[in-house]
DNA sequence: AAGTGACAAATTTTGCATTAATTGTCAATT
DNA sequence: AATTGACAATTAATGCAAAATTTGTCACTT
């Protein structure tokens, strides 16, 4: 196994695919996706420990050594596919903030869905769900921090916006945007504990966002 | 080891401290709580399954045997000091939420405090905290549902009351009173996470409340 | 160039024996 | 009656060797 990947690494790998010019074939990179896809399919099912190379490999009909001119190692596979998690996460939680024909709740409530089911789904529905967590911490802590605040930073912004649109007031309700964005995503993801199903859990969180933001249009009036 | 206390055993310690007369000498009741003490203080220093018996028995002075006649064995002290933790934080609570001389929203909040920062110090603080979670969800899960549901139950008939008086306004808010107890006591839950130290969280829950209860009074006006 | 089989090294698992620690229960003591 | 020391029994920790699995690499095929 190879050491811990540091944070300047992740850095690298999460930018990368940003730039433009890269003259590796299609064929490639669908292939490195597919290999992903594959691995995160396994992970879920039988945990990171239990995952072998050899399982990913025969799950998509390759030899094992293949996967080593694709990825350096199993820790390699498991950073990408949770850096992917969170980068699809991320975006789509960009969208909903952004997208306009719904009220500044509505949207918020979507960020905050399309940044949090896919975990709920992921880690907390799966029956290594704490294993992965763990990995998780030990691989890619800086990875779950960096989005989480990515994250806190796009809906701080999102709140910014509409207070200055006059949609919120965040003078009368004494918190600033980035405590409002913390405090929205901390509460949610509270609300995932012991939710049965996705459905109880998006249910909570309409209701949570529904009364926060309006709360934050005059928590001063008693 | 003997067999995990079953819900039934549970409920009937629970209620034990509330009926009157008890013919139990008051040393003896005196050093069935220094026994339990002295175990927490043990259990958050080295875990539960680093603390053994000898362990609690030499931090009193007493014998290792003695502990017996107090006690049927480890776990049940472990219960009974999960119990008295969860009834404190209740009884804390219930006190906060019924005090005259606090706004809704100020009782609101310091009953999730009350709720709250007991777990916070001792569960995520201590270097033992996941371990002692552990335990809690084998030995002591029905007792942490239990004094879930009861605190739950607790806060959605102060908001009840609150309705009531008109302090806030559950009709155009659009969450019912046991929607909103449940969805501010999971947040709270939430607000612990990564949270440097105790002012932290409450700073968190602090905000929370106030724009949640504010939110409560008017959902409908946008 | 992309992919593979095969190989040596490293890691995990298994079984088993030994030692140490912990438990729960006495009869005996204060 | 409360407490204890001591005892048998269970359980946990340790060591170690053999077997099995997994890993990462390379020369070789297509």
């Amino acid at each position: 196994m190879s050491k811990n990947t540091n944070a300047r690494d992740i850095t690298a790998k999460i930018s990368a695919g940003k730039m433009g010019a890269t003259k590796i074939s299609v064929t490639k990179d669908k292939k490195r996706q597919a290999i992903l896809d594959a691995s995160n399919q396994q992970f879920r099912k039988y945990g990171y420990k239990k995952t072998s190379m050899d399982d990913i490999a025969k799950h998509l009909g390759i030899s094992r050594a293949s996967l080593y001119s694709y990825f350096t190692d199993k820790d390699d596979i498991f950073c990408e596919v949770t850096i992917q998690i969170h980068e699809e996460a991320l975006a789509a939680a960009e969208v909903c903030l952004g997208s306009t024909g719904h009220d500044f709740s509505t949207r918020v409530k979507n960020a905050l869905l399309a940044r949090h089911s896919p975990f709920q789904e992921a880690v907390i529905q799966s029956a290594h769900g704490s294993e992965l967590f763990d990995e998780y911490s030990r691989l890619c802590g800086d990875i779950v921090a960096m989005s989480n605040d990515r994250f806190q930073t796009q809906l701080a912004l999102a709140i910014k916006a509409a207070a200055k649109a006059e949609e919120i007031n965040l003078k009368t309700s004494g918190v600033s945007a980035i405590a409002a964005a913390e405090i929205l995503n901390l509460s949610t993801a509270g609300l995932k504990h012991g939710a049965p199903d996705l459905k109880t859990f998006e249910n909570r969180t309409k209701k949570l966002v529904k009364v926060f933001i309006a709360g934050l249009r005059n928590s001063n009036k008693v």
